[in-house]
DNA sequence: GTTTGCCGAGACTGCTAGTCTTGTCAAGCG
DNA sequence: CGCTTGACAAGACTAGCAGTCTCGGCAAAC
């Protein structure tokens, strides 16, 4: 009955939160993840590495994979890139792929990603909190298209989705299995053949002559 | 000293192996990786729906994940396609393309493929199984298109890895990934401007015009 | 100075890969 | 026929990890 007005008149006694453990649990997961070589990193040695109780990781995450999608995308937001409308699509689209290919040679970032990959497999919560993140970055490169078919740079009747699937899946494809690199120079001709497979029909018609 | 004279003369006694129980344990294997909803394939799962012992699996097996790669090949060499040459380089891409759309859509094969994908990720013995799996793939995808280029319908200069890549990226992203669809259209869609965006320097030139 | 609730430490449960043990059974050999 | 060899089914066992539970300590509010 009095539930509520006690609730309402008591809103927080006790201990408060220690924003130190919650920065060094967020430290130590992005350097596990790092430093992984391929073998998962476990909770006990994030709670260890951040001198920490198991017990206060499990009272603000609900997963293992929720704190280190958590640890990434706080690292991510530290180098977030927009890209700039250059006014050509081929520039702005060579721009957003070089970029995407680079951040994830930077070997911290790799290695990280490609664990917590690797851990999303096993993990359904965190595959859908992946899902999110990496729709996010399907939508950016989708929207650089639209402009460019806006221009005209781009046949109408072209699959925007399908292009940006080519672009991800090439990189994720490259990324994961290593078999190819993804430098400026494969970052160029992907954004120049995929450009050129797409332009305008009456282009095209006249290519086919 | 005389050990391989005693093996010379004794070349086998004891029990023999028990065929059918081999084929029982990849039949229960393929079986339990289709029906599996995400959740990992256990060994324990599979010596049961086999009647088999676990120890006869690690006999013949030395992980979990071999014996998964195994029943998923088995099944992938029945439905082995060989993609004739049609001498046409845009007829040749739709089919192969087309074709791997279409095996992967096989429910059975999907799930299984999935549930490997994601055991995979957890177990380096397998990724590497799989990488050599893919790489055969992607060789023969890569002789295909090398026909073409010698008959002339691609650049002298185009990145091969690269258009094979593209074609494996976009499949492997959208099945993992489930975001958009794997049909017969993309297929077509997916070789036209892969075509489009690599053909002779001469008509992009002519297109560039 | 008492209550409340966060904290570190670590015990505990449940699950699975892979190994080891035990008793059984089939195939060859003398 | 009886012995040896080695595959076999069943299942106990070890080791590693996610997630929960418990406990004594400590800091903040009242």
């Amino acid at each position: 009955m009095n539930e509520t007005d006690a609730q309402a008149t008591r809103p927080h006694t006790g201990r408060r939160r220690n924003e130190a453990a919650h920065r060094a649990i967020l430290d130590a997961a992005l350097h596990l993840l790092a430093e992984s070589d391929g073998t998962p990193v476990t909770i006990d040695a994030i709670a260890r590495a951040a001198g920490v109780g198991k017990q206060t990781v499990y009272r603000w995450w609900p997963s293992k994979g929720a704190v280190l999608l958590d640890a990434l995308t706080d690292r991510a937001d530290q180098d977030v890139t927009d890209h700039p409308d250059t006014g050509a699509l081929r520039t702005d689209l060579r721009a957003f792929i070089g970029t995407t290919f680079d951040a994830a040679q930077q070997s911290t970032t790799a290695s990280a990603l490609r664990t917590l990959v690797r851990e999303a497999a096993r993990d359904p919560h965190l595959a859908e909190l992946m899902q999110a993140f990496t729709a996010t970055r399907r939508d950016a490169l989708h929207d650089l298209l639209a402009r460019g078919r806006e221009r005209g740079e781009l046949a109408d009747h072209a699959d925007l989705d399908l292009i940006v699937d080519q672009v991800y899946g090439v990189f994720w494809y490259r990324f994961l299995l290593g078999h190819g690199p993804l430098d400026p120079a494969v970052a160029e001709r992907l954004a120049d053949t995929l450009v050129a497979g797409n332009d305008q029909p009456g282009a095209q018609a006249v290519r086919r002559r």
